[in-house]
DNA sequence: CTGTTAGCGCCTTCAT
DNA sequence: ATGAAGGCGCTAACAG
């Protein structure tokens, strides 16, 4: 069989003697045709080799059945599981994934947007970089494609959005090592430009402010630079008597322990240690690090779900959907080493 | 401003008061334009809010400039990585990236690629599920959609791909560890459909023969489940005094890993233990193990390098390109704990 | 340097 | 139950 063009609904409907608008309701059922002309479609189908040009139908009924995913770093292990539950979800729908990175840069960001418009995609799933442009929401509100916002959100709830229960899980963490008898903690709050962080961040001064603690007893190391606040960190950690050292994403609990470290201090034995997000099988290494798990792979099966419902009923009140996080205590706050640090 | 139809090159050409063909042109800086007349639609595009339909134009060019990744597992690290890399490629020349994810299942592998084929993408990157149909590729070749095999390779070398060079590391890895003076090795192998593992596998074999070791003292553990190799790992190890265990995935390590905590066994003290692909931060957590580290991001840069070559000159010979692995020794490896075993 | 026009492959109303 | 025909928005000859 010799090379050949690409067969056509036009050579599908010669081979089987019927016309064009026959074999398109034959394709998408989408009216009723004599059992026996369909099989003949079907067979002239099977012998051209036919396969539907996605492209034309998309353009003709001005819809891809696709969406688009934008995220701040694929790299970022946590963020990979939002892209796979975000396949997943979208397979499950028959909706094809564009995917765009946008390596934490707002001018990539904005492209990646750009670009993902102009495809048509039906819908869009973005994971703003840190330094999102605040005008892209803007712009995008003004767009008829519908947006779902995923663990970076947004303040005002105008859109539709999926994240973490950032703010409470915190909080239930730093009450429970306060119930512990720690009094003094070191913060790896990162960028508070990231909403995620600054919820992180609130719920943390909750949790002390509700044991009664000082705020100006905490070492809050803060900013968009990991070698930064290892350094703060490491500095700190001698001069102040920290005795919980929580890490408010996996990036910067590399950073806090490289700094514990440099100062020589190992947990749980000199100091309580906590993450967000956390590592891969923290049961299999030593330590064994409480973590406050991201159900990343959900949200991004949630945002999906936002976005179809959304497409579904355009008008709708936006939902802001908050998933849990469940905190899984282990060695690196076992309370045991605490006492040595009281008075 | 009122709702309005998104704008087309029409909208543009009547505000610019020039043809359509002109709008096109400047569009795509396809021909020369007077200055005058390119302003004057360089304002219209403005004024109109014009944004290109990429679809009309793919389906005119019969051109995407849009490439699909069919991956085993999205979930993975490891592959994580390669999407990480293959987007970041394809996004530096100007290609958007369709994703999907089969799931190690070769029926959702099939119709992904179907999916991803009727989008009339311009080429195929393919890391194929372990129970791969056998005629997909033999249908792959058959189209005129180029297509490059990531990771999992295929003997024939009719097609493009990218792979690591497995089984020299193995081979590499095994030879250190028998000049250590290893003799008796197990090996968590996995599913041998897998060609990755397969060639790992005969790595491993080379270095057994060249060290003049004999084949059948050694453990090795093939099967797709890992569960059951766990147990099998468990129960040999208890009957045979192996010295170094080997996983040639990071799934296996994790269930070498049990086995080893189940027997007891601790690494390096009683075991030495080596595991490809590996962990996160291997240096910051216990053990510390000798990894042989896939350089799975550059895979899929390279994945895109061979993609839009091949595109370039879709005649030229394929290439198989094999990327070196570094091998990380480690702690786990250290051979202080092996003369126990010695006779 | 610019305009006119014929499709790309498909869906869908309107006829029959 | 089936056909005919008009675009969807765009590119690329072909004309001027």
């Amino acid at each position: 069989m010799w090379e050949r063009a690409m067969a056509t609904m036009v050579d599908v409907a010669r081979e089987a003697e019927v016309s064009i608008s026959t074999v398109s309701h034959v394709l998408n059922g989408t009216r009723n045709v004599e059992t026996k002309t369909r099989n003949r479609v079907l067979k002239a189908i099977e012998k051209t080799g036919y396969r539907q040009d996605v492209l034309a139908r998309s353009l003709r009924r001005s819809k891809t059945d696709s969406i688009g995913l934008v995220v701040s770093d694929a790299g970022e292990p946590a963020f990979a599981e939002m892209v796979h539950g975000v396949e997943q979800a979208a397979a499950e729908r028959g909706l094809t994934l564009l995917l765009a990175s946008s390596g934490e840069d707002a001018g990539r960001e904005q492209r990646a947007v750009q670009t993902l418009l102009n495809r048509r995609v039906d819908g869009l799933i973005l994971a703003r970089a840190a330094n999102s442009d605040h005008d892209l929401l803007a712009g995008l509100q003004r767009e008829k494609t519908p947006v779902v916002l995923l663990d970076r959100l947004y303040r005002d709830q105008s859109l539709d959005q999926v994240g973490a229960d950032n703010r409470e899980s915190m909080r239930a963490l730093v009450a429970h090592l306060a119930g512990q008898g720690h009094a003094r903690f070191a913060v790896a709050a990162g960028d508070t430009r990231v909403p995620t962080l600054t919820e992180r961040l609130r719920g943390f001064f909750d949790a002390i402010d509700e044991a009664g603690l000082r705020r100006a007893d905490q070492l809050v190391l803060a900013g968009a630079s990991h070698s930064d606040i290892e350094d703060s960190l490491a500095e700190g950690l001698s001069e102040r008597s920290c005795t919980a050292v929580i890490a408010a994403s996996t990036p910067l609990a590399v950073a806090a322990l490289r700094a514990l470290e440099r100062s020589g201090l190992a947990t749980p034995a000199d100091v309580a240690f906590a993450t967000f997000d956390g590592f891969n099988h923290p049961d299999m290494f030593r330590p064994r690090l409480t973590t406050v798990r991201q159900p990343a792979f959900d949200m991004g099966v949630a945002a999906v779900r936002l976005l179809v419902e959304r497409l579904g009923s355009p008008t709708a009140v936006p939902q802001s959907v908050r998933l849990h996080q469940a905190i899984e205590y282990r060695d690196s706050t076992e309370a045991y080493g605490l006492d040595r640090h009281r008075p």
